[in-house]
DNA sequence: TCCAAAATGATATGATATAACATAATCGGC
DNA sequence: GCCGATTATGTTATATCATATCATTTTGGA
């Protein structure tokens, strides 16, 4: 592949080489200090789900939390979890991916933003964007339409670099 | 408003005041065109899924289509419909919108595209768009990440220009 | 300390989607 | 037209995702 333009590296493409451990730590760090600067509660229930949804940086359904919760925890219940995870969406520690019922951490929680992802078919992993040029040409268009835009969705289904090479030479 | 950029007018969003069944008689005749052409099977039961998607300008829920379709067909199961839709997918004449788990004709079927939607979430109404400045954007971002894009879902809640109106001047 | 609000627990059920196998309709070759 | 292969539909059961409701516990502030 020599000669085409550099890639902006994805930590979550990076098949799995580097040191997942610092993501969970940094990521429950910043959620610390942003719920603390909030008044936001994050109790030890939604820490323990925030860093089961951590765990890698493939989306995981509500169901997958609940299994691995209890586990840790002792026996929950599906209303359980999805109270943590409203709480973890509203302060925007975790997204959403509607394309696969499942959510997945924000590596940038610190700006409120509804994020864009890409998320590879092969391993399953899903990385954010957050590309304004994206943003702008989707507020854009919404604009000329006259449409008032309060959230937006952008899902991107693919093979991420790590999995194109390895699917590529087999 | 005066002074504002013109609408791109969006005829789902104009507050039925269109003829609508213009609208299904179009999609209907298109889709037989269309597979007649590539030698796809438009069958009774396909034609009726997809009449029934095109009740209106709102995406549908599976279900909901399955209790209409109980009606006009007799009773009916689930994966008649969802093997229905998923025929439908795969010609492209209705589009999957993914936030809402439902379903939505697409006006412009002879192109494969994925689309680009806005949902008003007053109204229930989902207009498509496909911007190209905005697929553009998607596709280059994603290029630049090393991504090799397959599909893209873009969807974007808020208000339509009719909704922002009526909840404007009350 | 006590009250009110917020969070969690527990039970039940609703909503969405698919697996697996049986039957029927359709198409091409004869 | 008949037949066999393919495609489509019917049927039953079950997996998966999500929320309503009410009880109990925890928390923070007056």
């Amino acid at each position: 592949m020599r000669g085409t333009a550099r890639h902006r590296d994805l930590l979550p493409f990076d098949g799995k080489r580097h040191d997942h451990d610092l993501c969970v730590e940094k990521a429950l760090r910043e959620a610390e200090r942003l719920c603390a600067r909030r008044g936001a509660r994050l109790t030890k229930l939604r820490k323990k789900v925030l860093a089961l949804v951590w765990t890698s940086h493939s989306p995981v359904g509500a169901y997958d939390v609940l299994g691995r919760l209890s586990q840790k925890h002792g026996r929950a219940a599906p209303p359980t979890v999805y109270r943590a995870l409203e709480f973890l969406l509203e302060q925007g520690l975790v997204h959403r991916i509607e394309s696969l019922n499942a959510f997945v951490g924000c590596p940038e929680p610190s700006e409120r933003h509804s994020g864009q992802f890409l998320i590879c078919r092969d391993c399953g992993a899903a990385a954010e964007m957050d590309d304004r040029a994206i943003d702008r040409a989707i507020s854009a268009q919404a604009a000329a339409c006259g449409f008032a835009v309060e959230g937006k969705t952008v899902e991107v289904r693919g093979l991420c670099p790590a999995c194109r090479s390895a699917t590529a030479a087999p």
